[in-house]
DNA sequence: AATTTTTATGCACACGATTGCGGTTACGTT
DNA sequence: AACGTAACCGCAATCGTGTGCATAAAAATT
């Protein structure tokens, strides 16, 4: 049996007050005698009063609460970006409501029906792979509802972003594996319908093109699933097949690279002085894989920090979605570790 | 400015019935015509109508929702269960609210505050390092509210757990060890006041024992921290201060684990023939370093999945607290890698 | 035709907190 | 003594939904 928690109606009878004294002495509200409103707080404390965040919201039509979507939670980038969010959430006062796609636009959907129906005063949003069509998005902005989206962005109007320089990234990347003699340098890329894909295949293409190495189509090879299997395959089987062999793997993602990692060394090649490797995103295992494994970091808590912060700035109207610049981009930073860096008397 | 959900009042009005008329209709209650609740339905459909929550919650003091307390977001174990959580909390249309301690317990009551504020029905707690006393918990299973705890559990009346064999685990990787030849074994062990560490080193001390190797308080040293940092440090020192060098490492995670390896390999030691290692947890990275690390896996999406089950039954008054058994013990599995094995040969 | 039963709907209140408006004191001023 | 004016507080409505009870209309029974 759950017992009562204690209302202001409680206090009330106590004090033989009215209840609307009582919620005037608890917020301080000025007509208001300080002899009542010391009773009422004492009276609250005695009670152990919890105010009922559940009546406000229904008084208020606002419930402090903002729906979380993300594709998956047991992912270092993803949960770095949760942190954030809930950091910046909770030192504002408000309640982070979770879920995971799981890659699957139905469950996207359902998602943003059942945070409707709670109220949800705003949302942060990665979506799914599966999503193509985005007007159960724009219909939502539509309504007036606060949207903020984070790493996976869609095209669509009146959309806020937070992003990292994608772009600048893979670009510092494959210039840093030019500049170590890498010539031969394949990239792994990501799902070709994301923007984030597609950004750091163009950061690789340009840097090849401006620092005079040929682009070879053979040498892009998308891995849709990103896993370090698909990866170990596909690098294995690029080892064989193409001659002369690559001699360096740029990858959309860390787990890719290390597949990448683990093929070339069971393959009998010399990490970094036969062939070099970056990933992108400088998970934790990094800096314990052997040899550590260059990457291009992306801030993950930053961004659920930033768009945090967005995100109550919108929904308190400290900002006009009007005049407020769509795009929050964040830096990336190249993290030089071993995987990249020739050993000169090699 | 957010447009108006419509409400019930809306259909009522459009329709020219009232709204418990509509209430009914839209719930399939007996005593409504076929006609009037085909003609609601069709309206609810048209206005784009969705129930709110909000009120049901209070009307019902019920929120279907669930509070998640847990140190940290960002590490691989947590992530997984709360993977575990979302999907059955998901499946049997419960919310998730999430928060992460950061391992203070300032933190951790706050969080259950604002919680019990937002009408939880039930919460799942994995307690803080910094919490030593429970009076905050046991207060909260006084008032009746369904708590489930899992991992680090406390030791007080009417509280219900979900955990690891971590005995079992420690106790078989310990064996796993002795009998593969090695016999001064390290224990890494975790901060003494949570029960995990207890019973893992229990495990640790009765392999030893029962197989007939000497227990050295010298070779059970404890990681308050648990990174990979401190293991390092440790272990460095552990390699040069010790007369006969130690030739095993267990560690109480994967991450302490892979600390010492490094030290071992950067010491000159070949693993696993000079020294064998096995960690704790299984983590992602397990078989991405090298050599491929031991280990002994914990469930974590299945100890998220039970707990969660468990709890929703509590709420739902499925299970009743009296009679429950009051701690569910899953299996950990012993995964033996190249980290543990010796090369014949050697 | 009168009565009972069934069917269909509305009224009113509850959940807990907030708030505009109006009412009751007490005190000071002329 | 009469009035004005603060200071302090209560009434009642509101947010959206659910539900016991009453009620009206229709159908069935006598």
């Amino acid at each position: 049996m759950k017992l009562e928690q204690s209302t202001i109606k409680d206090i009330a009878r106590e004090l033989n007050v009215s209840s609307s004294t009582v919620s005037r002495a608890l917020k301080d509200y000025p007509g208001i005698s300080e002899n009542t409103k010391k009773k009422v707080k004492e009276m609250a404390e005695k009670l152990n009063y919890r105010p009922n965040a559940i009546a406000l919201s229904l008084r208020k039509s606002r419930s402090f609460t903002i729906g979380v979507i993300i594709p998956e939670v047991v992912h270092f980038f993803f949960s770095t970006v949760i942190s954030g969010i809930e950091e910046v959430a909770f030192a504002r006062g408000y309640n982070v409501i979770l879920t995971q796609t799981n890659e699957k636009l139905e469950r996207e959907k359902s998602s943003i029906d059942t945070m409707l129906s709670n109220q949800i005063d705003g949302f942060l949003v990665s979506y799914s792979k599966e999503t193509t069509d985005f007007t159960h998005f724009s219909r939502l902005l539509d309504q007036g509802y606060p949207i903020v989206f984070f790493d996976r962005v869609p095209e669509i109007p009146g959309a806020i972003h937070v992003i990292v320089d994608d772009y600048s990234g893979a670009y510092a990347a494959t210039k840093h594996l030019i500049f170590q003699g890498y010539t031969r340098i394949v990239h792994l890329a990501g799902p070709s319908n994301l923007k984030i894909s597609q950004e750091r295949t163009r950061g690789y293409k340009d840097a090849l093109r401006e620092f005079g190495v040929d682009f070879l189509p053979e040498l892009l090879v998308e891995c849709t699933q990103g896993s370090d299997e698909e990866a170990k395959l596909i690098t294995s089987q690029l080892l064989t097949s193409l001659s002369p062999r690559p001699d360096a793997f740029f990858a959309n993602n860390d787990l890719a690279a290390v597949g990448a990692l683990m093929a070339c060394k069971s393959a009998g090649y010399a990490i970094p002085n036969d062939i070099g490797i970056v990933g992108f995103s400088n998970w934790q295992f990094c800096t314990i894989v052997d040899p550590s494994l260059s990457s291009v970091s992306q801030p993950g808590f930053q961004i659920g920090a930033t768009a945090t912060e967005i995100l109550l700035d919108l929904i308190e109207k400290k900002i006009d979605i009007e005049t407020f610049q769509p795009s929050v981009v964040l830096e990336t930073e190249l993290l030089v570790r071993k995987s990249s860096v020739r050993n000169e008397k090699a």
